[in-house]
DNA sequence: TACCAGGTCCTCG
DNA sequence: CGAGGACATGGT
C-alpha cells in the first residue's frame, strides 16, 4: 500500500540522485574503439536499437563492464551486430563471440530467437520470447523504442526496500512506480539510469556504504545505520 | 578465496 | 505463486 505523499516521496529522491549524479544518458552505445558513448539522440535509429536489445539481453545478470561491452565490441568488429548478420550467425560462433558476456551458450541462442523474431515491439511480444523476461522486455521497450515502462532490477527492488516502501515483487514495484511518477520516458530513462549509479556506489547488496549516500536522510534503512 | 554483477528458465512443493 | 538451482565470465 502507498505511503502518503508517494509522489512527492519519489520525485525528492529523484531530485537529490539527480542532483548528485546528473543527468546519465543511457542507454549507451559502444563505439568502434569498444568505448561506452552515452547521451545520444533520441529516437535511436534502427542500428542502436537492435545494439540496445542485444545489449538488454547481453547483461542479464551480468556487469556492463567490461564483460558485455566486450562481447558487444566483438560483435560490431565482425559486422555481426544485425538482426540480418545473427541470424546467418551459427549459434556457436556467436556464442564464441559474446563468450566475456557468461552465460554464453544460453544468451547466444536467446540472441539468435531474438533476432529470427519478426511480431511487433510490444510487451507481451517479447516476453513471448524464450529469454526475455520483465526487465529486459521493459528495458528494449523503454530505451530502444522510448516507450513509458519503468525497468526494475535487483537495485530498484533493494534500494526502494531499503528506503522502507517495502518488499515488492516486480510488477508490484513497477505499478507503485509508474502509478505514483508521471507518465515520462525521459523521467523513466534517468530515474532507472540514477538507481544503478546508487546501487553500484552505495546501495550495494551485502554491505552497504551508506556513508555519504546522497539518499541517506530519507532512507529507513540509513536510519537504522545511524542509530 | 569467495562473492557479486543492469536475469531468466525450469522444476518442485 | 515462490523458493531453489543452473547457467559462466571477469574483477576485487
Amino acid at each position: 500500500m502507498p505511503l502518503p505523499n508517494t509522489t512527492k516521496r519519489l520525485q525528492a529522491i529523484y531530485q537529490q540522485l539527480y542532483q548528485y549524479y546528473g543527468s546519465q544518458g543511457w542507454w549507451p552505445v559502444v563505439n568502434a574503439q569498444g568505448e561506452n558513448i552515452y547521451h545520444l539522440h533520441a529516437p535511436r535509429n534502427e542500428d542502436e536499437q537492435f545494439e540496445i536489445c542485444v545489449g538488454a539481453i547481453l547483461t542479464q545478470n551480468t556487469q556492463w563492464e567490461p564483460n558485455v561491452v566486450r562481447a558487444l565490441h566483438n560483435l560490431k568488429k565482425e559486422n555481426v551486430l544485425s538482426r540480418h548478420a545473427l541470424q546467418q550467425l551459427s549459434e556457436e560462433r556467436l556464442g564464441a563471440l559474446i563468450r566475456s558476456a557468461g552465460y554464453y551458450q544460453q544468451k547466444a541462442k536467446k540472441l539468435k530467437i531474438f533476432a529470427a523474431s519478426a511480431g511487433p515491439i510490444d510487451r507481451e511480444t517479447l516476453l513471448s520470447l524464450w529469454g526475455i523476461g520483465p526487465e529486459t522486455a521493459d528495458s528494449i521497450l523503454l530505451y530502444a523504442y522510448g516507450q513509458p515502462s519503468f525497468v526494475i532490477d535487483a537495485y530498484t527492488q533493494r534500494i526502494f526496500s531499503r528506503l522502507g516502501f517495502g518488499e515488492h515483487a516486480y510488477a508490484s514495484l513497477q505499478q507503485l512506480l509508474m502509478k505514483h511518477l508521471p507518465n515520462d520516458v525521459e523521467l523513466y530513462k534517468e530515474y532507472h539510469a540514477l538507481l544503478v549509479a546508487l546501487g553500484k556506489d552505495f546501495c550495494a547488496k551485502k554491505n552497504p556504504r551508506c556513508s555519504g549516500c546522497p539518499l541517506l536522510k530519507q532512507c529507513a534503512y540509513g536510519k537504522t545505520y545511524h542509530a
